[in-house]
DNA sequence: CTTAGGG
DNA sequence: CCCTAAG
C-alpha cells in the first residue's frame, strides 16, 4: 500500500495535493538543508565533542529509541493538558483523533504526522484548541528539541550541547519539559560513558549534524511562523522525519545486525502509523511517503527495542522449565548443580559464555535465564549428543543422582528403571547437557557375557561384542564394555596378586565366595579367565605391561586356571 | 563412529 | 562413568 520511497524521490513527487507551499518547503528541506555545516559548527561546539565519549553502537540504537519515546512522552505530557497523553502511543489513535478533530492535539508523537494531519484537517483545532495550536507547536518544538537532543547525544553526548539546544529555543521549550527531558536523557543514557567507536563520530557526526541542521531549519521555520499553517506543520513533520530517517542511517552502518533488525521493527510500526494517517488525509499520505522512504524514521514511534533472545537462550530456558517439571527424578537441583559443578568445573560452569546472559544488555523483554539457577552447560562437542541419539538407547539413561555413587549395590538394574531413566535422559540430553549416566553395577552374568564375548571376538572389538551379547542391554555401550574389561583386567591383576600372598588353595576361594555375595565381587574364576584372555588378546598397552606382570602368575597356576576357566565360564 | 586411555 | 584424542 504505502511503499516507502526514498526521499529524494519525494522531492519530485507529484503528490502534494494540499497546498503549493508545502511541496516547495518540502523540497527545500529535503533537497538541501540550508547552511548545514556552517550552521552546525556554529551551533555545536565541536571541541566539546569528545571522541572518547563516542558511543557504544548498540547503546546508541537502544538509547536512541528509548530517548525518542521517552522524550516524546514526557515532553508532551508536561507540555500538554492531561488527557492528551493517551493519544501518543498509537498511530491508529492518532488517526482517529484526526478524524474527529476534537482530540487531535493529543497525538503528537505518532507523531508529527498526526499533528500535521490534524492541523490540516481541522482548522478549528488551532483556534479552538487553546493553545492547541500553540501547544501543538510547542509540543512539536519540544519534540524537536528532543530530537535535537538525540542528535546531540548521537553526536557528542555532551550535556553542554544539550543545554545549548535548550537555550537555543527557550521560547519553544517549557522549562519543566526541558528539565524532564534532560532528566530523561540522563536516566536513559545514564552512562556518559559511552561506547566507543572512535571512527563513529567522524563518519557519522557530520551526517547527524546535517540532520540537525535540517531540524534547526525546520524549527526556525516554526518559530517564524508560529501560527502554524498546515504547510508548516507538514514541513516540520517532514523535516523531523527527515531527520530521523537520515539520522538513523549513519547509525546503521556501524551497527551490527541486531540494530538493523530493530530498525526493521521500527519500520514496521512506522508503516502502521503511516497507514492510519493516510486514511485520514491525502496530505498525510504525502508526508507519509516522505517519511517512509527507504530510511527508517521509526524511532519516533517505536518503543524501546528489546533484543531478540538468542535461540540458545530460549532453548535453555525451555529446558530449564522441562527440568523443573522433571521432578520425578527426585533430583534436587542443588544436588544436580553441585555434582555438575564438581564434575565439570572447568567448562561447564566457569565458561564466560553463560555469564553473558546475566548481562544488563538483555534487560528488555527478552527471556532471561534465571541467574541463581545456572543452566547446564551445553556440551562442548556435539559428539555427545550425537552419540546419545545415534546409539539409540545406549546413553540415554543418564540420571543425576548423587546417591548413585554410594548405594550402587542397592540399585538393581532393571529394564523398568532404565526405561524410566531413558525418559529423563532424553530430556536432558536434548540440550547436550551431560548427565552422568546412572551407575548400574555389572552383574556377574554381564561379566560372564563380556568375558565370553571377548573370548569370541577378541579384545578391543567392543562394538561387535556389544552387538552380539549386549544388544539387549541398552545401558551397556561398547565403551562400557571396554571399561569393564579394563576393570576386570585390573581386578584380575590385583586380586590375583593379592591372592598370591595367601597360600593358594581353597581358603581364598571361600573368601571370594563370601565377598561375592556381599558385593558384586567378580568371581575369581572369571578373573582367571580374564587373565587368560588377556594373554591371548593382549589388551592394548597398559594391559600388556600388566599382563606381563601377571603372566608369570598365570603360568604359576596353570592348572587352576584351566580348571576354573572352562567350568566357571560356562557354569556361571 | 570406534578405540584407547586418562581421570 | 566421563571425556578426549586419534584413526
Amino acid at each position: 500500500m504505502f511503499t516507502c520511497k526514498p526521499y529524494e524521490v519525494d522531492a519530485d513527487m507529484p503528490i502534494f495535493p494540499a497546498s503549493e507551499d508545502e511541496p516547495v518547503v518540502l523540497e527545500h528541506f529535503l533537497v538541501e538543508p540550508p547552511c548545514k555545516e556552517d550552521w552546525v559548527s556554529g551551533l555545536l561546539d565541536l571541541d566539546a565533542f569528545q571522541i572518547e565519549k563516542s558511543f557504544n553502537i548498540e547503546d546508541i540504537s537502544s538509547t536512541f529509541d528509548y530517548d525518542q519515546i521517552k522524550l516524546d512522552t514526557d515532553a508532551v505530557h508536561t507540555m500538554l493538558p492531561k488527557g492528551e497523553e493517551k493519544s501518543l502511543e498509537f498511530p491508529s489513535e492518532a488517526s482517529q483523533g484526526i478524524n474527529f478533530g476534537g482530540s487531535e492535539e493529543n497525538h503528537f508523537d505518532t507523531k508529527h504526522a498526526d499533528k500535521a494531519v490534524k492541523s490540516d484537517d481541522g482548522s478549528c483545532n488551532k483556534s479552538s484548541c487553546l493553545g492547541n495550536v500553540g501547544l501543538e507547536n510547542q509540543s512539536q518544538s519540544v519534540h524537536k528539541t528532543g530530537s535535537d537532543e538525540e542528535m546531540v547525544k548521537l553526536s557528542s553526548t555532551s550535556m553542554p550541547v544539550l543545554n545549548y539546544t535548550y537555550n537555543h529555543h527557550p521560547s519553544l521549550l517549557d522549562q519543566a519539559a526541558a528539565k524532564e527531558l534532560d532528566e530523561a536523557f540522563k536516566n536513559i543514557s545514564g552512562h556518559e560513558t559511552l561506547l566507543i567507536d572512535k571512527n563513529w563520530p567522524n563518519k557519522n557526526n557530520l551526517y547527524g549534524l546535517e540532520n540537525y541542521a535540517q531540524l534547526e531549519t525546520s524549527l526556525n521555520l516554526m518559530k517564524f511562523e508560529e501560527i502554524s499553517t498546515e504547510s508548516e506543520d507538514k514541513t516540520i513533520f517532514l523535516s523531523i522525519v527527515d531527520y530521523c530517517a537520515s539520522s538513523t542511517i549513519p547509525v546503521t552502518g556501524p551497527l551490527n545486525s541486531e540494530s538493523i533488525s530493530g530498525q526493521q521493527q521500527m519500520k514496521r510500526k512506522r508503516v502502521d502509523g503511516c497507514e492510519s494517517i493516510k486514511t485520514s488525509t491525502s496530505d498525510v499520505s504525502k508526508i507519509e511517503f516522505c517519511s517512509d522512504e527507504g530510511y527508517r524514521a521509526e524511532p519516533l514511534v517505536s518503543p524501546k527495542r528489546s533484543r531478540k533472545p538468542p535461540r540458545r537462550y530460549i532453548e535453555e530456558s525451555l529446558e530449564y522449565e522441562s527440568k523443573s517439571n522433571n521432578k520425578k527424578c527426585g533430583i534436587g537441583k542443588r544436588s544436580k548443580d553441585r555434582i555438575l559443578y564438581d564434575r565439570y568445573p572447568k567448562y561447564k560452569w566457569q565458561n564466560a559464555e553463560h555469564m553473558v546472559y546475566e548481562d544488563d544488555s538483555f534487560n528488555g523483554g527478552c527471556i532471561q535465564v534465571p541467574f541463581g539457577l545456572p543452566m547446564e552447560r551445553e556440551q562442548p562437542h556435539p559428539k555427545k549428543n550425537k552419540s546419545s541419539l545415534g546409539s539409540g538407547v545406549s546413553k540415554e539413561n543418564r540420571l543425576l543422582d548423587p546417591s548413585e555413587r554410594f548405594d550402587v549395590a542397592l540399585i538393581v538394574e532393571s529394564q523398568e528403571d532404565i526405561s524410566e531413566d531413558e525418559c529423563v535422559a532424553r530430556s536432558f540430553t536434548a540440550k547436550g547437557s551431560t548427565r552422568r549416566k546412572r551407575h548400574i553395577s555389572w552383574t556377574t552374568e554381564e561379566v560372564v557375557k563380556l568375558v565370553d564375548g571377548v573370548s569370541q571376538c577378541g579384545v578391543g572389538r567392543w562394538t561387535e561384542i556389544k552387538r552380539l551379547l549386549f544388544s539387549s542391554a541398552s545401558h551397556r555401550t561398547s565403551v562400557d564394555l571396554k571399561d569393564k574389561w579394563r576393570n576386570l583386567l585390573r581386578a584380575s591383576c590385583t586380586q590375583l596378586q593379592i591372592k598370591e600372598k595367601f597360600t593358594y588353595p581353597s581358603k581364598l576361594m571361600q573368601v571370594d565366595q563370601g565377598r561375592k555375595q556381599a558385593t558384586n565381587f567378580v568371581p575369581e574364576s572369571i578373573l582367571w579367565r580374564v587373565r587368560e584372555l588377556a594373554v591371548i588378546y593382549p589388551y592394548p598397552r597398559d594391559s600388556r605391561s600388566k599382563v606381563s606382570c601377571i603372566i608369570p602368575a598365570v603360568s604359576s597356576f596353570p592348572a587352576s586356571t584351566s580348571n576354573a576357566l572352562v567350568p566357571l565360564s560356562t557354569a556361571v
